[in-house]
DNA sequence: CTGAAAGCGCTTACAG
DNA sequence: CTGAAAGCGCTTACAG
């Protein structure tokens, strides 16, 4: 078993390469930078060259990031990096735009410790992040710990009473759209499966479901507003109800309530999309991709939250006047609503999310 | 919109404390980390506590770091955060052990991106971190990459050709425990939907499957092992050739074939556990938790696999003599197999995941 | 065109 | 019991 020796010989540092080239750290440090204004001889360069890689010289960030006074860290803080794959999609976006711009993330996780929460914003301060990034797995308000307020921090799939910049999901448009998924083949009765918990989804989605109806000229009817809990128990226990009311198409709060509606509907002999069309919400790959058949629904931006966030702490991006940033939920399309009139899922690339963050811009709410 | 400056006035440092307290900065750094042999009075001690509150100092982890020679990080390479919670768990169990031993977690996430690896690695290594793990979500074999061997480097959920500690699911073991589940029910047929792909997992959970058989006495039969697809279409596609043979009880290489399997099964009128008892793979919580009904299976340890491999890491734990630690896989069982006998969720704590992997280190095999 | 020197914020012997 | 000094590995004016 190899064990590398961590108590190192020492490492290498950039005096040795000076030595070993000949010439003055300043040298080093200037060619390794590939400063503009300096005038370093084609030769002494060669051998600085020949110098770093014979030697195997790394330069040393820290040291590097002492000098210059600014660190290239962004700190960001997620509540439950385990539980879903939705923190990862955070952190994801989050670090390739950091990466885009010569920072690094300092993943801290919380996993609902309110501890570990000081602790991690206390270590993220003691490394003098740029800024810190504020996230949640579920969209929703938060209480701002302490010591954030000593660092520059943007709010990521959350929101809080604190004057922050805040990236969130556009709820009510994806609630719009999912539910024109159903509308444009010609469903009436729309069900509508919302979650029980309080939340900018539970209002925004609804608040979408009740504009596209009125869009398309159809009277809202609370009867069709289901509550359940958010999961695929929830979906299964509300089919009885929405049969009742003759729904032929419903839009469920998540993909998981749309799985427990599928296995629901085939308990009674049913059959999706022929006897009613489904549509979710979230994306959750996992899930929606695999039911049969597939399921149509609106895809959660983690991945730009992330992204957005970075942005909006680099001041690359601004907030809106009310400080948010909001980022458009792209529909899904699959086979849950019937044949599909584009065969590929729609593309979740940046542009395409840029896009709907603008065009959504004017409608700033949800809380 | 608050701003905060991040032209900040200048941070506050040492020496501010040190001035305002009436102190040299060597007692400042003496109470601060407050070292045993540093006699300072009780009015000094108090006076430099008052400062450190007063001015809201933060010590400067970079430049302490520098000083001591070592830094408090932990590179942790991941390979697909995004896309399933497992690496999420890795993290999580990753981090929580490195805080416990003073050290901090920088990830770097490699979704599938050659180049982003190289940088990855270069960046964790000019952060002179104390070593990294090198993880994967799926447990397999890896190529190390070039740079790692200048650092530590513990390789979690997969393995090398090189000579590197490895941290990797008992996948025998698990495959034992999962077909037991159904054996323990009176069930002589037990099918078991394998994957297509190569692989440990692959490997390991038939060689699991035929060593339960094999102790209880019933003869291993090939045409009960189909091969499929390791996603809900594999399981789906499954039934025909499972039923044909007659079978009471199904292992599946995973939960998502599980959930396929439920479906093909209640698309033939047959229920689970009744007709056809059920036992997954992964303890893939969004699905096994929630099918109806809710999906006995085998809990891949993600978190305690990041613990081990930082255990391993910082030399608390030693790999056995094959380079390798075997975590164990800790059956979960609920009601795809009949009424349970335990209704609780098994607990999947360290202890009982530390236990598991010394009940199996006499077994390193899968491969 | 290149080198010597100061300094980033700390810690740790070493003097008093 | 406490302070002055050197040094960690760099960068950046500033001299030559």
């Amino acid at each position: 078993m190899r064990r590398t020796d961590h108590e190192s010989p020492r490492a290498v540092t950039m005096r040795d390469v000076a030595r070993a080239a000949g010439v003055s750290v300043s040298a080093v440090s200037l060619v390794l930078n590939n400063k503009e204004g300096a005038r370093i001889g084609a030769e002494a360069r060669a051998r600085i060259q020949e110098a770093i890689t014979r030697l195997g010289y790394r330069p040393n960030a820290m040291a590097k990031d002492l000098v210059t006074g600014q660190s290239r860290f962004i700190g960001l803080v997620a509540d439950a990096i385990a539980s879903t794959p939705f923190a990862g999609q955070i952190i994801h976006g989050a670090q390739d735009e950091a990466w885009r711009h010569g920072y690094v993330l300092l993943v801290a996780n919380i996993e609902g410790n309110q501890d570990a929460e000081h602790e991690a914003i206390a270590m993220l301060l003691e490394h003098k992040v740029r800024g810190v990034l504020y996230s949640t797995w579920c969209h929703r308000k938060v209480e701002v710990p302490q010591g954030l307020g000593e660092s520059d921090c943007v709010l990521v799939n959350c929101y809080a009473e604190a004057d922050l910049p805040a990236v969130v999901p556009d709820e009510v448009t994806g609630g719009r759209d999912a539910t024109r998924l159903l509308l444009a083949r010609g469903h009436r009765r729309v069900g509508f499966v919302n979650t029980t918990t309080p939340s900018p989804a539970r209002e925004g989605r609804l608040q979408g479901y009740r504009d596209a109806l009125e869009a398309a000229g159809i009277a809202f009817d609370p009867a069709l507003v289901i509550d359940a809990q958010p999961e695929q128990e929830g979906g299964y226990d509300a089919v009885a109800a929405l049969l009742e009311q003759g729904v032929t198409g419903v839009f469920c709060h998540n993909d998981r309530v749309a799985m427990g509606l599928y296995d629901g509907l085939r308990d009674r002999g049913l059959t999706v999309p022929d006897d009613v069309a489904v549509v979710g919400f979230d994306n959750q790959e996992v899930i929606a991709a695999h039911l049969r058949p597939p399921l149509s629904t609106v895809a959660l931006p983690h991945y730009e939250l992330g992204v957005a966030g970075v942005r909006v702490l680099l001041g690359l991006d601004a907030p809106g006047p009310d400080g948010r940033v909001i980022v458009g939920c792209p529909p899904v399309e699959r086979a849950s609503v019937g044949a599909t009139r584009q065969y590929a899922d729609l593309v979740i690339d940046g542009s395409a999310a840029r896009r709907s963050r603008r065009g959504s811009a004017d409608r700033p709410r949800d809380d």
